[in-house]
DNA sequence: TGTACATCAGTGAACGCGCGTTCACTGATGTAC
DNA sequence: TGTACATCAGTGAACGCGCGTTCACTGATGTAC
């Protein structure tokens, strides 16, 4: 049984792949699919019979890839972290060059929380999911997820807290537990957003939110 | 079909009340079962077939009372949204008196948070069911659950910031929109104890954690 | 005060649904000789 | 290079489940006369 590449992307059918035996790559494909349901109504949404039809394959033939259902969602779930984290790189990537560091590591702390709030409203089923953590699992700090795919939020966002202590922004002592700080005030925005009362509001009240939230946080961190 | 009581608490069955015809006080029963397995699961819990099994009572017997199962989880929501402002009153409670009136303010304002993370710890099924706004509806800043019950937790929290703010520890520059940066926090961290990453941690870390979430709020709102 | 009646809270049975998971299978593939 | 065989990915059918919701009903209650 060997780790799966990536999925080929939720669009793709990808016609003759032919990298393994029948299907070709099921895996993959279930595992698209699954992303597909988990995208239009997070984790809840994914029904193995729903993601084997969607395949276009008997619905226990997700037993072969897959454990049971919890194992697929576990699954999407990590894929979902994945692209928390790319669309934060992304963000960090947008940043325009500087050369003064400070301003530097301010404009990439805050482009972490920017991409993570976009992110949650841009892809609420997929932000649902990726922290949809089963009632069994306890990862404390982990968030482990993207695993060799590259880092996690949770990294990513504590190396630009340590940019902060590096440019003197943000004083050692205050460093110890940050990430909760910070994490705490921008997931609850995001939460509030998606499936709270600050459901409805638009994108550019949404946009000027998240920043008045990093506002804060930079402040009170 | 007149606007039921408050019901009589999870805990009691009440024998005889016979306010009403035959089974006395259904409404109320489906309600108390209701919050019992909210308080247990969280809103998917609530089924109305366990519901009305719990109450002793015919499946659909629930219909004389309840729209159906959306109006059902609704009323429950609603009874917890209560509870969570009943929690942070009791907070506020318990803040000792002081002469001091900015210090009272404070010690308000970081009991109404305090309260709320303490619910949201505590009861993560009914905190889950509070904020379970289904896809249809939108209450923006409404939250006005509690209804007649006394004020909604928005209201207090808004109420501990208008303190802040005559007693001259918030600048009144600052007070528009500080409900969403305060709301933000505690909720965030309040959700990553109950469902993510923070699952898990120690009352006392909780409590800690809760703490330093509050600061941050009161340095950076 | 006593009787007839309308109301409507709760019953009993049934429906169709989609779900996760199991079983014994089949047949294309890769491999050994 | 050609044939026999083992592997194991995907099949087809079936299971039991609990769910929400509907229907026509029954029988205790409160009310009108």
């Amino acid at each position: 049984m060997p780790e799966a590449a990536e999925p080929t992307g939720p669009a793709g059918p990808a016609p003759e792949r032919r990298t393994t035996y029948r299907h070709g790559n099921l895996r993959n494909a279930l595992l698209d699919a699954a992303l597909e349901l988990a995208r239009e109504g997070g984790p809840d949404s994914v029904a193995l019979r729903e993601v084997t039809r969607r395949a276009g394959v008997a619905p226990n033939a997700a037993y072969r890839h897959f454990a049971d259902r919890a194992a697929l969602v576990h699954a999407v779930s990590q894929a979902a972290m994945a692209r928390v984290a790319r669309t934060m790189e992304a963000e960090l990537a947008a940043v325009p060059a500087t050369d003064d560091p400070v301003a530097r590591a301010r404009a990439r702390f805050r482009a972490v929380g920017t991409g993570y709030i976009r992110f949650a409203t841009e892809e609420p089923g997929w932000f649902r999911t990726a922290f949809h953590v089963p009632a069994d699992m306890t990862y404390a700090t982990d968030t482990t997820a993207a695993g060799a795919e590259g880092l996690t939020p949770f990294e990513i966002l504590g190396a630009s807290l340590d940019d902060l202590v590096t440019t003197g922004v943000l004083p050692e002592s205050r460093r110890p537990g940050a990430e909760f700080l910070a994490w705490s005030a921008v997931h609850g925005l995001s939460v509030l957003m998606i499936d709270g009362p600050l459901r409805g509001i638009t994108p550019d009240q949404a946009h000027a939110a998240g920043q008045d939230v990093i506002d804060m946080i930079e402040r009170g961190i």
